[in-house]
DNA sequence: AAGCTATGCAACCGCCTCGCG
DNA sequence: ACGCGAGGCGGTTGCATAGCT
């Protein structure tokens, strides 16, 4: 088979790191620059091979690596990134200064990888999971079956990204997504006449956590006019951010969001005092789910709403 | 308090790519 | 054109720690 590894030597030292040997390493880069890595760790005074130096330094030790927590900026590049690159780590790094491919691909797979599963949507294919939404091949090849336990069933587990990808994945099967919006939308406003949507708020024991710390975030971030359904949904998610870091509770952990519109779905739709606008943050946690939907009906002012 | 399990992340492994002689 | 080797990449492992029973 291949040729055995560099390190595959004996008497070279693996597994953690210890200060003086990252003392050392540091030093002798700083002074002569990374590169020639077989060579380096003798001349550094390493018992390491030179992969473990390299991957010391440019993972740990690069004076300009990043720390802390990931932004939700750097998320939603990572993600969007991953949709189109797929595993390609060292080009998703290259696109985030300070992160290293072996951070962001540790990243996706403890924490992005199982959120983007539980929002319903395949990590790999970033198309909506069929085998959680049950749309079997009946209900694609059938638009008669697109009734309203199946569309509510489909608001629930979908976020926008999620339909859009639905719509491309359904291209081949409609001549106009367009119509299967159209309808999804025809139900939601069904739904919402039927849930006589008057601005509802529920509480529960978490309602102090939320008014003391997320419902003013949220009104920091959200400007009541002019902003469209994506602007909206990033202050959502930036204000649960925020509380997430300002009280250490990792609310994004836990949660989902389901931006429905009942405009019509031609991004980006405006949002306004016409504009019924329905927001859902979800989460598998039963204590959460009914306190955090929220609904800013037609006519009410968003920061009337908050 | 002890044992078990889940999670996060640093580090390793083996294969691939590419430049050079 | 070919082989070799350094560097790079993505998948995987294993350890430390936190959380739970």
């Amino acid at each position: 088979m291949g040729r055995s590894p560099c390190c595959d030597k004996h008497g070279l030292k693996k597994g953690p790191w210890s200060p003086e040997e990252d003392m050392k390493l540091t030093r002798y880069i700083q002074m002569h620059g990374p590169g020639n890595w077989r060579s380096l760790p003798k001349n550094a005074g390493l018992e390491r091979c030179g992969k473990s130096c390299r991957l010391r330094w440019t993972n740990y030790l690069r004076p300009d690596i990043k720390r802390g927590r990931f932004s939700f900026e750097e998320e939603e590049t990572i993600i969007q990134l991953h949709s189109v690159l797929g595993n390609k780590w060292s080009t998703i790094a290259a696109k985030l200064s300070g992160r290293t491919d072996n951070e962001i691909k540790n990243y996706w797979n403890t924490r992005l990888r199982k959120r983007l599963l539980r929002m319903g949507i395949d990590p790999v294919t970033h198309a909506p999971r069929l085998d959680l939404l049950d749309l079997s091949s009946s209900f694609l090849n059938s638009p008669d079956q697109l009734n309203l336990s199946n569309l509510l069933h489909l608001q629930t587990l979908l976020n926008p990204e999620a339909l859009r990808l639905a719509a491309n994945l359904l291209t081949s099967n409609y001549q106009t997504p367009q119509l299967l919006l159209q309808k999804l939308q025809e139900n939601q406003l069904l739904k919402a006449q039927l849930q006589n949507q008057a601005p509802t708020f529920q509480s529960n024991q978490l309602g102090n956590t939320f008014d003391k710390q997320i419902r003013p975030l949220n009104r920091s971030f959200l400007p009541y006019s002019s902003v469209d359904q994506t602007d909206l949904m990033q202050s959502v998610q930036e204000s649960f951010h925020a509380a997430s870091e300002q009280t250490g509770t990792d609310f994004l952990e836990n949660l989902s969001f389901n931006s429905v519109l009942s405009t019509p779905l031609s991004s980006p739709a405006p949002l306004n005092s016409a504009t019924s606008t329905h927001i859902q943050v979800s989460t598998e946690d039963e204590n959460y789910s009914d306190f955090l939907k929220f609904e800013i009906p037609e006519g009410l002012d968003f920061d009337d709403f908050m």
